[in-house]
DNA sequence: ATGACTGCAAAGACTTTGCATCTTT
DNA sequence: AAAGATGCAAAGTCTTTGCAGTCAT
């Protein structure tokens, strides 16, 4: 509805999403910031991460250990996530088959927008440390 | 670690989860449980269903609309989510190939320890609903 | 009896929002 | 000048937690 109009302090987050391949939370590309704008506020954040995802500009990753996380890639593509530590890397997509999508849709009367798919488990780093803490006790 | 003694309020929470199919929220079990147990909190509610999942005995859904969502089925399945109203369905799993996960934790050095794969769109109802907005305006 | 479980209320963490002010067009 | 964008702080929502009392083994 609202027209968009232009702005610095939203052109340095969307800078910042793109520079980075973390899928940050909020507070993560605020934090970014805050030296180059020092009067920034979180908020101001939460409200053009929120914006970005409604103009689909960016994705929300979805929600790992409490906080939202984004991400600026938009192609389709898979997510690894570390139960430990909350990384998240970038994978290749598996996406459900054109048939399945189409039976179940048929089936339930859902229309689909698109898919989520994640692998959970340890990062490379998460392992290293839980052989060490197994190691101690 | 600790030991796990049984509880009526634990048997109970448990109970309401294995006999719906809406993946509840903490919230929705203890409304469900309130008047069978006027005195539960949602304190308890909060515990237990942590507890279940630390078990495994039953599974986070994830946060949906802000909410964590819960599943008392542990077998692989995956999930049509209403990116509306939050709605939740089962669907067949859609897994990745082994030869997909085994490449790529190899390339990055993580243990996979499952997988999630969603859709998202729109539900019956809300599809419905949605044609309904637009006609008014 | 021991230690897990619970109710209650307070605290915590994250996100949204109201309002006055500043910017963009 | 009009309307979107921002800072600030308060409010909101969901979840966790400390503590004293209760219950299971």
């Amino acid at each position: 509805m609202a027209i968009v109009r232009r702005s610095k302090k939203r052109d340095a987050i969307l800078r910042v999403m793109r520079h980075t391949k973390c899928h940050p939370s909020a507070d993560w590309v605020y934090q970014q910031l805050r030296e180059e704008y020092p009067n920034l506020s979180l908020g101001t954040v939460y409200r053009n991460l929120n914006q970005l995802s409604d103009q689909q500009i960016i994705r929300r990753v979805g929600v790992i250990n409490g906080q939202e996380r984004f991400d600026a890639d938009t192609r389709p593509h898979a997510h690894f996530v570390c139960n430990r530590c909350g990384t998240v890397l970038d994978l290749p997509d598996f996406p459900p088959s054109r048939q399945y999508i189409q039976s179940l849709s048929t089936q339930y009367g859902f229309t689909v927008e698109g898919h989520e798919s994640n692998l959970r488990g340890l990062c490379q780093d998460c392992k290293k440390i839980i052989t060490l803490e197994e190691t101690v006790s």
